[in-house]
DNA sequence: AAACAAAATTGTAATGATTACAACTACTAT
DNA sequence: ATAGTAGTTGTAATCATTACAATTTTGTTT
């Protein structure tokens, strides 16, 4: 079934410069309505059941192909694997180190105040990441 | 052989909480002395020889006891592996992900200006990364 | 100093995330 | 329709990290 949001996301892939096919809608359309942050296995999860035929493979692939294009966000705040977002404005996040949920933390600035970055330098991507218990786990 | 520096290390450990054993001296000496954020791989290769019984597990329960006691800073800004800092105030680093080399930053400001954190929510742990391409590499 | 207990270290095996790769399928353009 | 390119798939390999059990070291008590 094709829905409105998952044209959303082949536009949104599209305006990205990558071929929208059906296995990369299907996981830009999840990352675009799974607010999660989730990991590869739980899209993989997510989506098995609709796409019989995907593979864990493809979605690695998919990810990285719109992590490059900048269609995606990949956190590395859990250490143990990646975890990604479909919402990319300037934002933080939050990991709870015992129910490993991610929040999103609204930034106070849009510019992040590094000083003295090395000599000439081009920066690709800034990531601010918080670690500590929620709220919920204390 | 033991010097001046080593004593640090012995202390620092000690000031942490940490019972010094000869490894547990040897890799914070060598984080103290190598301020170059080094992985796990890049400590034991660096003082097998000096240490000929060292195995790579102590390396990592040590950097773990370490990291828990707040003694080193634990960076997961590569992301295929965790780097190393001896040097536990408040400062950002930048990864070339080219030369794959990570460069300290200083901050602006001492607080980094996250807002609305999730409610009630403890931190424990900031990290603020930057990633790109350094002067040398361009 | 000897004996004991607790903690640390070691080597190997297991785990888990990610990547490599080769076969197969789908899409595009002539 | 055909050929060529790009995308997908499943399996196997890789690499960082952890689990674990045996051994060694360290600290404490007698």
């Amino acid at each position: 079934m094709i829905t409105t949001t998952m044209i959303v996301a082949r536009q949104y892939l599209e305006s990205h410069g990558i071929r929208p096919s059906q296995q990369r809608i299907a996981v830009m359309h999840y990352l675009l309505t799974h607010r999660t942050h989730p990991s590869v296995d739980e899209i993989y999860e997510g989506l098995k059941g609709e796409y019989s035929t995907l593979s864990k493979t493809t979605v690695y692939n998919t990810l990285k192909a719109l992590s490059e294009s900048g269609a995606v966000l990949t956190l590395n705040i859990a250490g143990t694997m990646a975890n990604y977002d479909g919402y990319v404005s300037p934002h933080a996040h939050f990991l709870c180190t015992k129910c490993n949920k991610i929040y999103d933390v609204e930034l106070a600035h849009t510019e992040l105040l590094g000083k003295k970055l090395p000599e000439g330098a081009k920066i690709d991507d800034i990531q601010l990441y918080y670690k500590g218990i929620c709220g919920r786990c204390r």
